[in-house]
RNA sequence: CGGGGCGUAGCGCAGUCUGGUUAGCGCACCUGCUUUGGGAGCAGGGGGUCGAAGGUUCAAAUCCUUUCGCCCCGACCA
């Protein structure tokens, strides 16, 4: 039992504030809704743009970088993503100990400089698709902050493209949300549902706005990413056109794509418990400690560490990295180190000492089940290779058990209340509503609609709500 | 931005209502001894001028005014 843990059914948001604080991942900064993210939180997003990232250069995209200061003008050029983004923009009015004659936005997002640039770029049809990503900070200035789920400055990546054919940035639009749906289960193990924004949670200036929802351990949903198709809208705000083989001039049509370090915290809320952090092997930088233990000096000097070394040297050859480490504090009792790394989430867990030592086996511990297990050292790597794996996908699978466990269906507008006052959860309903019938059902139920399951988007049914036709929508209250 | 709460040691708090000698306590930290396989025990020790500014008073952490910041609950959002 962790003593600097609340317990997470004692009170959610101070678990997830303490597993935080306890594993070192980030900390407050003096200025007003922003957070240091600590080596350890960092190390996290590291893993996920390097997974991140070589999906997109698969499928043919390439990194740029654009200004943190957009022309505030920018932002009155396309009227839904001005409206949407006025009451969050910070700007600089003053540099160089005068004041600017336009204020410069801090980005919230970069659509409108982007688009500027595109269409200096942009003439002919052989200049498409564009393929850019970015990885940067943004600032949304936010009223009420909460550690990665939502600061005023964070960290993400957003892609834009431009494409000739709507068809194709449809397509576009589509395949990136695949990559996050792939990428976010198979490395950060989240189990996702992929589907379409309702009109009133749509990205503003967006035609559609695509999103990848997960289900936190308290039952609420978090978006986990977001592709949007933006039509043309951009396009026409920015004069991004070109001319097509038969000659006449086109404007294109563009997508844009995100996910930030909210991942980060999506990772703690889905997996951590009341000991502490714990990380999918593969997200984790430090898969494997192994912990040599002795009272003896000599001992541990002449046979504990110098045998630690040696599997760990073997280890992350085999695993293909540095990624175990050899905790060498000796001068700490053995029931303070283990703790140590089960707060920071290490995956797994060696003991080494004597009895280790004579038996020529070391004793693995599993971070997500507790379970204990001696192994011979002869067969270390390729069952510490096997635990491994065994943990990430236990993982994810215990995640998507806990999602279909509390998912559930509303055949009624009463029923939906119920359920959520009730179990909390997923909802699915049939929804064809308005974006102010969004607005009452949030305001009676705390709930909105997180989406419509790609899967689903053919199963339609009458609303429960306005009895209209609506496909099947899942409903939940979220970060 | 509305409602509530709080700023006293690194963290968490007491003291404030009923001003008064060197501002306390727990955890953490440092030293020593004993311990050591899921967060040890004892002893000793270092560290704060009480968010900031102004005022009242012989005297202010405590009373008054102003100000800054943070947290929680709502409305808005990756």
């Amino acid at each position: 039992m962790a003593r600097n843990i609340t317990p997470r059914s004692e009170n959610y948001s101070q678990w997830y504030l303490d597993v935080i604080k306890a594993a070192e991942l980030a900390d407050y900064a003096p200025v007003r809704g922003c957070m240091v993210i600590r080596p350890t939180g960092y190390a996290i997003w590291e893993q996920i743009q390097h997974y991140m990232d070589e999906a997109y250069k698969k499928t043919g995209h390439v990194n740029a970088y654009f200004p943190l200061l957009i022309p505030y003008s920018f932002f009155n050029k396309e009227a839904e993503h001005v409206e949407g983004f006025a009451p969050e923009v910070a700007t600089v009015t003053h540099a160089g100990g005068e004041e600017l004659e336009e204020p410069y936005a801090i980005r919230p997002t970069s659509e409108t400089i982007i688009g500027y640039m595109y269409s200096k770029w942009v003439h002919s049809w052989r200049d498409l698709p564009v393929l850019i990503n970015q990885w940067c900070n943004v600032m949304r200035w936010e009223k009420r902050s909460r550690l990665f789920l939502r600061t005023s400055e964070f960290l993400w990546q957003e892609g834009h493209t431009a494409h000739a054919t709507a068809e194709e940035a449809r397509e576009e639009t589509l395949k990136m949300l695949e990559v996050y749906r792939q990428v976010i289960e198979d490395n950060l193990a989240l189990p996702i549902i992929c589907g379409e924004k309702t009109e009133g949670e749509r990205f503003p200036g967006a035609v559609n706005t695509y999103t990848c929802e997960a289900m936190m351990s308290d039952t609420k949903a978090l978006q986990a990413g977001t592709s949007h198709f933006l039509g043309q809208n951009f396009a026409k705000a920015f004069e991004i056109k070109y001319q097509s083989k038969d000659g006449g001039v086109e404007f294109c049509w563009t997508t844009s794509w995100g996910t930030s370090t909210r991942l980060i915290g999506a990772i703690i809320m889905t997996h951590s418990d009341d000991d502490g952090l714990i990380l999918p092997p593969r997200v984790a930088t430090t898969k494997v400690v192994i912990v040599p233990i002795s009272q003896d000096e000599h001992i541990a000097d002449d046979i504990l560490l110098p045998k630690a070394k040696e599997l760990a040297a073997k280890l992350n050859e085999e695993l293909g990295g540095l990624c175990v480490a050899v905790d060498t504090r000796f001068d700490m009792r053995p029931g303070d180190r283990f703790f140590t790394h089960i707060q920071k989430g290490v995956p797994l867990r060696i003991e080494l000492g004597e009895k280790e030592i004579n038996a020529g086996k070391a004793r693995c511990v599993r971070r997500d089940t507790g379970e204990a297990a001696d192994v011979a050292f002869d067969a270390l790597c390729p069952t510490v290779k096997e635990l491994l794996n065994n943990i990430q996908d236990n993982l994810y699978n215990r995640a998507k058990k806990f999602r279909l466990e509390h998912t559930n269906r509303a055949n009624s507008y009463d029923e939906l209340k119920a359920i959520l006052e009730e179990k909390g959860g997923f909802v699915e309903a049939y929804f064809g509503g308005t974006p102010d019938d969004e607005r009452l059902i949030k305001e009676e139920t705390g709930a909105t609609p997180r989406c419509i399951p790609l899967t689903e988007a053919n199963n339609i049914g009458k609303c429960i709500l306005t009895g209209k036709e609506g496909p099947l929508t899942i409903f939940a209250k979220a970060y």
